[in-house]
Order: C-alpha cells, then structure tokens, then sequence
DNA sequence: ACTAAAATTTTAGCATGCTTTATATTGCCT
DNA sequence: AGGCAATATAAAGCATGCTAAAATTTTAGT
C-alpha cells in the first residue's frame, strides 16, 4: 500500500504558505462536511447561505454592501446570492425608501425559522472536528484565526471590513 | 458613521460555528491576498493552482487521484486545474504504461522554475498574517488547523487522506 | 475464462468567488 | 443649477469546488 504523509509537503515550504494551504483544506473540508450534514437532513441551503443566514439574523435589514462586508464576500457574490436565497424564500429585498440605489435585506419568516435545523446541522457538521483539543485549544485557535482575518484584511485597505 | 462589530454576528452563534464561518473568511481573505500579490508580480498562476505546484514540488509523478488526496480537492477539480495547468506548460500528464487508467503528472521546467518566485510572492502575501503573534502562537494554530482537518476528513471515511 | 465490481479519469452542470463593466442614484463642488 | 466623482447594485465572464454520470481499464470471484 502506497503511504504519503501528507506532512511530506510541508518540507519545501515555509510556516506562512503552509498556514496558507492548511488553511484552505480546512474551509474545503468544513464546506464538504457541512454540505452532507445538510443534503441528508433535507435541509436547502447551501454552505454560503449559511454564512448569509446568520448575518442577517443578528443584523436584519441591513444593505448589500454591509452584508458583503459583514461576511467577508465581494458585492457579486452576495447579488447571486441573494438571488438564489430569494427564489427559495429565505430573504427578501426591499428598496430603501430614503436611497434608491440601496437593497435593504431581510430575512423571510421561513428564513428565521430555519435558524434551529441549520444550527443543528452545522453543530453536528463540527461535533468531530475539535477531537482531541480542549476548550483552550479551540478557543486559543479561534482567537488567532481571528486576528490573522483582521491583519489580512487591514493590509489591503480597499477591502476594508466596518 | 456606522460601526458594526464583528463580533455581534458571534452572539448569535457556538464555538463551532464560529470557527467554521471564521475559517471561510480567512481562506477567501488569503486568496484574494494571495491571488493579487501573484497579479502584480506578473506571475500567471492562481491560488488553487499554487496548491497543485507546491504538491508536486514535493511529489513529482503521482496520479491524479493521489494529486486530489494530497490536496483535498475532489478528482474533477484537479482535472481542470491541470488541464489549465497544461495550457500554461506548468504541468503535463504522461499515461502509466502498466495501468492504463492512470495518467502521471509531472511538473515542466517551467512548473519547477516558478517555484522561487510563487514562494516569494506567497510569503510577501502573508507578511502582514501574523502581526501580534509570536512564533510559538504560529505554530500553536498550524498544529491545531491540521488536528482539525484530520478530524473532519477521518470522519468522513469515503474521503480518506492518504 | 467470464462476469461483476472497483478504480481512474473525464464530462456536464450547478453554485460561488473573483474582476470588469454597466446602470442608476446620490452628493459634492463651483 | 450643472457637472462630476463616489456609491450601490447588477450583469457578464472566468476559474474552481461540488455531485452525478459516463467511459475505460483493472481486479476479483466463481
């Protein structure tokens, strides 16, 4: 049987293109988890969504831009979005009385209340991924992860987040 | 002006959660860093296409499958990505004389050749990642990032590393 | 040796992330 | 007021990650 280690690759490169690469397995591999853990439970909503879901549900009503920039998504990406989440009535757009060129983006009452199902899928999309690591571990993870968000988007300011 | 903190989406959200949504948003931020450090160096490659350079860097002459294994991607994205590759002399695939299903990959001079500059454009792309870490906090997360990622793909046995 | 199952790659088709360009609207500046 | 830059959204087009299904070749079981 063939064994490649997969820290094999590691070797010809350094700690910041391996975080780079790493980094990418790991969203393809939640993205992957994630997206079976909703096919099975019949729930129709696709990873991205998901991201969209849960900013709109701590900040409904909020425009296209801010929701691009809440999500960390480019302006495209959230009108094609939207576009789809709207054919399955999970949001809905309305036009800003006070700017026309503005959307202001909400959540359907069918999108509010798939907040449980969806949250019980992803949990259950996740419930391995923290094996062997404890509470510090994830959280210590998570703090880092954040603050290499923040300093890639600070260094390229016309991605400035808000 | 307004302030929206990243942070109130957290609210609404678990740990797991958090984390999953956080690692989208980093990998999307490497990428665009990443993909736009390459454009101005004048270096026609893309992220995903970097991901298949640094693996054969290290493994010139595996199959497809194991290319996709190595790099997680699924076996008809790095069909594409190699018959782009192709396109751009980086790459070429070779039949296996004692199995006529497999194609070989190898990298062209030119594949190998390019390695220098990509490491160089990566690096500057990742300069500013780290700021407000040290070294032990660096490798703390890369341990921890690969922890996650074996869990999650062990806990999908139909796509086991190798 | 034959047939069925498994493995490798490709093709087709969808959603998404990106850039560039277009369109509409607003706000500023004189 | 007029004109011009800036802002918000959309549209078009490319690359990529996914699934499903097809085509080819190999392996296994009898």
């Amino acid at each position: 049987m063939k064994t490649i280690m997969i820290n094999d690759i590691e070797s010809v490169i350094d700690v910041k293109l391996m975080f780079a690469l790493m980094s990418g397995k790991v969203t393809n591999a939640i993205n992957r988890v994630l997206a079976k853990e909703l096919k099975s439970a019949k729930i129709e909503i696709s990873p991205a969504q998901v991201t969209v879901l849960f900013a709109l549900l701590s900040h409904d009503g909020i425009t296209q831009k801010t929701l691009a920039d809440l999500t960390s998504k480019d302006k495209p990406s959230i009108t094609r979005l939207l576009d789809n989440m709207d054919k399955l009535k999970l949001v809905e757009r309305r036009a800003d009385p006070t700017d026309r060129r503005v959307n202001k983006v909400f959540l359907t009452k069918r999108g509010r209340n798939m907040e449980g199902e969806v949250r019980k899928a992803a949990v259950a999309a996740m419930q391995s991924a923290f094996i062997g690591m404890n509470e510090k571990d994830v959280n210590n993870m998570m703090k880092l992860m954040k603050l290499t968000f923040e300093n890639l988007t600070n260094a390229a300011p016309e991605n400035e987040s808000i």
